[in-house]
DNA sequence: CTGAAAGCGCTAACAA
DNA sequence: TTGTTAGCGCTTTCAG
């Protein structure tokens, strides 16, 4: 690709300085007369020239590259917000770095290494070790997705999870169930487990019932982690009389927990109610399809695109908090029990 | 990010030049003494310092970023290149940029005018619409992930297509299958369908079979498209009679079967066997566990990477291909039949 | 509304 | 082995 044609090229062509040029591209609004901006947009049209990001990026330490960062790109929930954030901030002009961390502290640490090299001009991330000191102190414009932070001080876009896991709790309760076991992440921060889980001890304590501790797991939320997690519950004494339901911390773990059981010889969605969290596209290939509570990924994902532009447009704007609440889709995994 | 410290300063502090510093921050073997380049290398961590990307990339026309494009980054196999590809380019100073077309020759076009803004070093894709001329002719940097051209004209990494389908026909085969229905993909180009439909019908003709022109499928390589394709399957009249096995395009595609089979009475891997392609970890999890073909994805993205940093080196350079041959991992879905 | 001119931070000749 | 110097292409005062 060499490229010869540059501003002054184009400036030449259309019969004006470089100057008016700079002001035609870079649309801050400086006054160019019609006939100049006519003059210059021809020229550039006929001469295909595009504005070479280094030299812009030179002058006003702008790289039109954001950096998004989420645990796992492989599973649907986060690639879909990744799609939503990417369609909305190139529309924008902007490109867009995906970050995967696994989930691995270590991974997250590197892409906000990365981060500061200064590349980029903004960061939407998923954080692992919910770590916002670091990117408030580094004072990078950063959206955070995920209900973690209780910070005011950082754009946040979310879902209410204590609203979601109690709508899945309450439809578990409606068919009957009264002992629901919970899984949540065991990686993340000691806050984002309490989440959840506060949400099922509020839960618990409003209807009345009694709280098992060993009712509560924690696992790695991938399909390796449900197979983990199932054998552990399977190998719980007694289980078939102390778990009727096992609410999940996203449906990658609710599928996996769901073939595993199946393996051993129980049929869930029969002998055991598994209830998902984000509905991905898979939960409802499943068998049974997996009911679960959905979240609006791609609302969620522009969402956070938009809040990037106005804070690297005015880094000193108060950051929001967007929250948005889950909805139940009920499909074949839950059983109805009469007790 | 105020970043005030520049190289400038760094040569201050360290009591050399400007040019002493950029030769000891680009590693390009310009000589300079182990005196200076250690004072420099601790001006360097006393400050903080970190090269201006722009600058440089003013300079030698560098971005140090790549461009994945590949058609479904939900898809695990894509996914793991993915990975792969931005393990090995990190290592060398790079970042990642990813696109993703959703098989839409749109998208992908729009990708490739992205990259004619000038931002990226490199690309590598894995093209819908296989329109490698366009690539040659913009004189990109480039490796092409898939098997599909047959130029060689261009770096390639790809599976040996051919081998691969006819390492799942002949255990279908080996298993007492007779009656093989095949499904290759509704999107990409021409060549790329026939050469796993070639596979197919040199397999037929090899054992002496009839080929039955109503058992060759085409369908979108995603699980919507695996229900699709049950449905049709399934309307064939006296199909029970008619097919014995289905030898799927892709996992995600087989895995849909199984579970659209099965939503319509039918037990995949008793019924009806099922073969799939890429051994995606999801494959291991299905009920039944997915037979199936490994490609070695980690392998194929370094090698890809690879390859682009090759080329970004030296654009002259005479383009390689590399195709990886299959292998066969048996599970659960594909029946063993007494013929 | 427009043009001239001064750099942004870095690299690569070229000299020393 | 080192330092000096001239830009890379663009934006942005500052005059006009």
């Amino acid at each position: 690709m060499k490229q010869k044609i540059n501003i002054h090229e184009v400036a030449r062509i259309a019969g004006v300085s470089k100057s008016t040029v700079s002001r035609v591209i870079s649309d801050k609004g400086g006054s160019v007369s019609p006939k100049a901006a006519a003059a210059v947009n021809e020229a550039i049209a006929r001469l295909g020239y595009t504005r070479n990001t280094f030299a812009a990026g030179l002058r006003n330490a702008r790289s039109y590259l954001a950096l998004v960062v989420v645990p796992d790109i492989a599973n649907p929930f986060w690639s879909e917000i990744v799609r939503a954030v990417q369609d909305r901030l190139e529309g924008e002009g902007y490109s867009v770095v995906v970050g995967n961390t696994d989930w691995s502290e270590d991974r997250e640490l590197a892409y906000l290494k990365l981060f500061g090299t200064g590349r980029f001009d903004g960061l939407i991330i998923n954080s692992v070790t919910d770590d916002v000191d670091l990117i408030l102190e580094a004072g990078i414009p950063a959206v955070l997705i995920g209900e973690r932070s209780e910070t005011a001080q950082i754009d946040t876009v979310g879902t209410a999870t204590h609203q979601a896991a109690t709508l899945a709790l309450q439809y578990l309760y409606d068919q009957g169930h009264r002992r629901i076991a919970v899984v949540t992440s065991e990686t993340g921060s000691e806050r984002f487990l309490s989440r959840r889980y506060t949400a099922y001890k509020d839960f618990i304590q409003a209807k009345g019932l009694e709280l098992d501790p060993e009712l509560v797991f924690t696992a790695h939320l991938s399909a390796e982690g449900g197979e983990r997690l199932t054998r552990e519950l399977l190998s719980l004494p007694g289980w078939k009389d102390r778990i009727d339901a096992v609410f999940c911390g996203n449906d990658i773990l609710a599928i996996s927990i769901q073939n595993s059981l199946r393996a051993a010889g129980v049929v869930p969605g029969k002998d055991l109610s598994i209830i998902g969290m984000d509905d991905i596209p898979a939960a409802a290939l499943t068998w049974p399809a997996l009911t679960t509570i959905r979240k609006p990924r791609a609302e969620m994902g522009r969402m956070a695109a938009e809040l990037l532009m106005k804070k690297i447009g005015d880094p000193s704007r108060t950051p929001e908090k967007h929250l948005y609440p889950g909805t139940l889709v009920i499909r074949d995994s839950v059983a109805h029990l009469r007790s």
